[in-house]
DNA sequence: CCACGTCTGTCAGCTAGCCGACAGTTTTCC
DNA sequence: GGAAAACTGTCGGCTAGCTGACAGACGTGG
């Protein structure tokens, strides 16, 4: 949580100069999607990357028996459908808009063309997909190590550091409305166990709801919560950090 | 376990043209490690990008309680501890070899230099990235969506697609010594359920094991086994790929 | 070639969390 | 504004899989 590359949304539309942007912006061609349109489908070739210019998409997996797993909550600036930019590989994921969304759909292969010459953008490719990676190892971390009270807490916490708006009344709004089952389907985990989560902490004081916006009264306390050490300390060692070993530097 | 880009061991050395090669080895520093040594540990500073140049490398998280996840079984060839080669972030996992290893050591600043003018290793870059994120994506998906078991059998699976070696009796050696601790932190399990999974897969016929090494008599017949529909179907309708929607061609 | 450390196989609890179900509430949309 | 749909909260039953424990096999280095 206080990783800086956390909180960051990675607004790559944002950190553009408006020249690139707007040459960008020729590149491709804008499209809207109507919630709860999906945008593309596993299975189907990717040949473009998206741009979110408004609305909020979300980039999920889909098990053989149709579960769902949210791998990637988009916000407008950020980029999705990226994995498939160097290759143009077929789709492992879908997408699908959360609410009305505007999109600017770039094919891959000018994409590419593009990057080649404009090694500054080509540098933040790089960099948001090895931010989307790290934030995926440690998604994977949290879903191997923590119970799930500790992963509904670290949602929140996660989502605060995005979309917390800090409110009169001394809390936070996430600015987001999410249902039970969409925070399920982004920690691995069901819709009643979330419900039974929400609800300790709203009866601990740390949670209050308006409508399906929640509020976090004081996400200090709530982060401390998940300090508690869980159970079965392990065998091995945690390799404190000595002298670095055996680097010639 | 069909899909190219899963049993591609990304030999990124190896794709590279001997001049860039030799370009690059002048920009960095080898360094051998030995068996079981740590190469960079969490916290410390992600200055660096690695090229596995012989033996065999695993990159891990630690959880606070000294739990191990393996995120990523490196290869001869292939690059680790490339997610902080945008900005420099302090490491978040470990690396550690699992042979007496050689690597090559890239200074991530100047390696950087390199891709702004070398927009063809770059896009190897890139596409480096995009292959992890799928793997860790698909690592997710089944994490969340299989038992044990199945995640046994398609571990088995996957690392047949990478060292998997014929053998003159008809089955295939992994070639790779592992132990069920090993493959518990590659899957999100405990030594013990790896256990009883690979001895039941041994009862069943489709497994032998010599020393630390596994032979896979016939891995066809493995990969049936998981398509058995597990139980609880769900509501949602994984939305049959009809034609494109709302997507002006 | 022997001893010790590591790895395997197995078993008996125990519990977190999944599943299905259902009543009540909120939201959406016509 | 009202009906239908979606969402929430809760409960009881059930089981996959974690925990700890231990005996035996393995293999590795002295």
């Amino acid at each position: 949580m206080d990783h800086a590359w956390y909180a960051t949304p990675s607004d790559f539309w944002g950190s553009l100069t408006p020249a690139v942007r707007a040459e960008l912006d020729l590149l491709g061609t804008r499209a809207q999607f109507r919630k709860h349109e999906t945008l593309f489908r596993a299975g189907g070739d990717g040949n473009d990357v998206y741009v979110l210019m408004s609305g909020r998409v979300k980039v999920y997996a889909l098990s053989p028996v149709g579960r769902a797993v949210t791998l990637w909550f988009c916000l407008p600036g950020e980029v999705f459908g990226m994995t498939e930019i160097a290759r143009s590989s077929p789709r492992m994921v879908y997408a699908e808009a959360c609410t009305d969304a505007e999109v600017l759909i770039l094919p891959c292969n000018r994409l590419r063309a593009r990057l080649v010459s404009d090694a500054a953008t080509a540098m933040q490719v790089v960099d948001m997909l090895s931010c989307r990676l790290r934030q995926l190892s440690d998604a994977m971390l949290n879903l191997i190590t923590d119970d799930v009270n500790t992963r509904v807490t670290k949602l929140l916490l996660r989502l605060h550091a995005r979309y917390g708006r800090p409110l009169a009344t001394g809390g936070y709004v996430l600015d987001l409305p999410l249902t039970h089952q969409d925070m399920a389907d982004m920690i691995g985990t069901t819709r009643q166990s979330v419900s039974t989560a929400v609800t300790h902490l709203r009866q601990r004081g740390l949670l209050t709801t308006m409508g399906h916006r929640l509020c976090l009264t004081d996400p200090e306390r709530l982060a401390e919560t998940i300090s508690v050490v869980r159970a079965g300390s392990r065998v091995k060692i945690p390799r404190a950090h000595e002298h670095d070993i055996g680097l010639e530097s």
